[in-house]
DNA sequence: GCCCCGAAAGTTACCGGTAACGTGACCATC
DNA sequence: GATGGTCACGTTACCGGTAACTTTCGGGGC
C-alpha cells in the first residue's frame, strides 16, 4: 500500500520510506501492473481510445502522433482504431473499446450512429470530437470548420478571376469533411454569382490516382474550366499531374486548388494553392484538453484551431 | 461462470443454456470487461503492443492499418507507439506496454537496447520484429532483405549503364534499414566495379523538403553525376522537383530511383524507378502469424515478404 | 504523566472474469 | 440396485492495485 502511495505520487509516507521504496522498486526491477490499477476503482484507468478514418493518411498520422506523444507524456496510453468512414465501423470499434474501460475517447469524425452516441452517455466518460468542429459537441470538440476552408478556397479562386470552375471530390457519399469544404465553396462561390460548371466524385479513397482520373473524367465531359479545387492535395497533385500530361499548364491555361497543405504541396514547380493544417497543433492541444478535463480542470468545450490558406501560385 | 464459458466459445453448456445466455445478454446489453479478464490468469489477455518508427508514414500507416484490422477480426486489440528511429524511445514504450501485460508485442525495428531485449524475455510473450529481416529473430520475423533491396536497385541502375552515381539519404546515424539499402546498393555497384561518387545524408526525417535539398546540396559538390539513389519515394520526387527547377531531366539528363512504391510515384509524368513493398500483406502475415503463436499453431520463424522492383523509367 | 492529535503505515475488501474444483443429475453397465 | 462415468452447471479462490478504514507511533500541551 505505502509502495502504491509513493509511486502514485500521493500523500502519507516519510520522506525516508520514499527513498527506501524507490530503491527497493529499483533493485527489483518492479514493473506496477497498469491492468490491475485500471480494473481495480473506477477513473484508474490511464487508457485513452482514439479512432480516426485511417491510419495511411499522412495529416491523421500526424494529428495520432501528436496525440500519442502529448498523452505519453502525460501518463496515458491510448488504444487505436480506424473506421475508414463508416460509422457503423466507429461503432463496432467504440464497443471493444468500452470493454476495456477506458478513462476517455477520442473520435475523429463528426457523423455518429444513435449506438455510438448511447455507447458514450452510458460510458460517461470525456469524449473530444477532433478535426471537424461540431455544432453541438458529445463533450468536446477541437477542429476547425471544413465549411469556412471551402468558402476561404472559394474567395480565393473568384477574386482570382477564375469563373469556370469545377470539384474533384473523393470517398462518395461517405465523405463528410470533404463535403462541408464542398458545400462552404459552392457558398463561397454563390457570393460571386457562380456555381459549380462541373463536379466528379470518386467512390475511391483520395490519392494520387483518384485525382488523376477524377480530373481527366472531368475535364472529358467538360474541357473548358478555368479552375478546379479538389479534395486535397493529394488528389491536386495527382490532377496536376494529368494536366501536366494533356498540356495544360497551372496556373496559365488552368488553376488548381487543394486542401491539406502536404509537404509535397509546397516543392512542386509552382506551390500549390491551399490550405494549411496544424496537425500537430491540433493533436497536442486535443490531448490537453482531455487530460485537464480528465482532472478536472475547467476546458473550453470549443477550440478552434486556426487554419492557414497558403495562396500558393496554381490559382 | 456458465456466461463466461459461453461467450468465450468454451464447451460445457447445453444449447439451451447458450441461447437463454445469449437473449439475456442481447437484452440486458452486457459488455464483458476486457479489462477483468486480461487482469485474471495468465494468458487470457487479448492485448497486442505495436511499435513503429512513425505514424506519418504512409508506408507504416498501411501495415499498421492491415495489422489493427486482422488482429481487430481475430479479437485482438493494439496499442500503438512511435519511437522516432530511436531504440531508447521504443525501450520507454516497452517498459510502459509491459505494464499491461500485453499477449504479444510487434516491433518494426531491427536494433533494440539491450534493456528492450531483456524486458521482452522476461516478458515472455510473442514477439514479431516485422519490416526488416533479422538474422536471429528475438521470436517471429516477417518482412524482406533491405539490403537485398539497395543490391538489386543497383543492379538495375548499373545495367542501364549509369556510371557516376550519387545517394541522397536521410535519418542520420538513426537510420538503420534505410542504411541497410545504403550499404546493399554500394554491395551492388561493386559487382560493377563502381563506388558511390557522391553522397548526402541529412539528418532530417525523410520527406520531400528533404529530397529536394539534399539534391540540391549533393550536386553543389559534384554536378557531374548521371543517376541519384534516394532514401524513398518521398525524397526522390523532392530530388526530382529540384532536377526540373535546374532543368535537368530524368532520364536522359540523371537517372533517378527510389524505394517504397509511393502511388504518387507511377503518376508522374515518367513513372519512378522504385521497389514496391506489399505493405498490407506484410501487415496482415504478421498479425496471422502472431495469432498462430498465440493459439499454438505452428509457425514459420522467418516469413519473408517478396517485394518488387518497379523499373519505371526514370533510370 | 496523561491526553489528544496528526502523520505514517498496515489491513481489509473490492473490482469481474476465469481456472480449478465440487456437486448433482442422468444414463449405461454389470 | 450399486457402480462408474460423463456432462451441465455451481462454487471458490485468485490476479494486483487502491479506497476506505484501522492501528501505531511520536510529539506537544496541560
Amino acid at each position: 500500500m505505502t509502495v502504491s502511495r509513493v509511486l502514485r505520487g500521493a500523500s502519507g509516507f516519510s520522506e525516508a520510506t520514499r527513498e527506501k521504496v524507490l530503491q527497493e522498486v529499483e533493485r527489483t526491477g518492479y514493473l506496477p501492473n497498469r491492468l490491475a490499477a485500471a480494473f481495480g476503482p473506477a477513473g484508474t484507468s490511464t487508457l485513452i481510445g482514439v479512432c480516426v478514418p485511417r491510419l495511411t493518411s499522412p495529416l491523421f498520422g500526424s494529428v495520432l502522433e501528436a496525440l500519442n506523444l502529448t498523452l505519453a507524456r502525460l501518463g496515458y496510453q491510448t488504444m487505436i482504431g480506424s473506421h475508414n468512414q463508416l460509422p457503423e465501423e466507429e461503432e463496432i470499434w467504440l464497443r471493444t473499446l468500452a470493454s476495456w474501460k477506458p478513462a476517455a475517447v477520442v473520435l475523429a469524425s463528426r457523423v455518429h450512429t444513435p449506438g455510438t452516441v448511447k455507447l458514450l452517455r452510458d460510458m460517461a466518460v470525456p469524449v473530444a470530437e477532433i478535426w471537424d468542429l461540431t455544432t453541438k459537441p458529445i463533450d468536446l470538440a477541437i477542429g476547425f470548420s471544413h465549411y469556412d476552408n471551402g468558402q476561404e478556397m472559394a474567395r480565393c479562386v473568384t477574386s482570382a478571376g477564375r469563373r469556370k470552375i469545377g470539384y474533384v471530390g473523393a470517398l462518395g457519399s461517405r465523405n463528410t469533411s470533404g463535403r462541408l469544404r464542398y458545400h462552404g465553396f459552392v457558398a463561397g462561390l454563390a457570393e460571386t454569382g457562380l456555381t459549380l460548371m462541373a463536379e466528379e466524385i470518386l467512390q475511391d479513397q483520395p490519392g494520387f490516382y483518384a485525382g488523376y482520373y477524377g480530373t481527366e473524367t472531368m475535364l472529358a465531359r467538360r474541357g473548358d474550366l478555368d479552375a478546379i479545387y479538389f479534395h486535397d492535395d493529394e488528389m491536386a497533385i495527382g490532377g496536376l499531374a494529368y494536366l501536366a500530361r494533356i498540356g495544360l499548364k497551372a496556373p496559365q491555361d488552368i488553376g488548381v486548388a487543394g486542401w491539406g497543405g502536404m509537404e509535397a504541396a509546397s516543392i512542386l514547380p509552382r506551390r500549390l494553392t491551399t490550405t494549411a493544417i496544424p496537425t500537430t497543433r491540433l493533436g497536442k492541444t486535443a490531448a490537453e484538453a482531455l487530460v485537464s478535463r480528465l482532472r478536472g480542470d475547467p476546458v473550453d468545450e470549443v477550440t478552434i484551431i486556426q487554419t492557414r490558406l497558403v495562396p500558393g501560385s496554381t490559382i
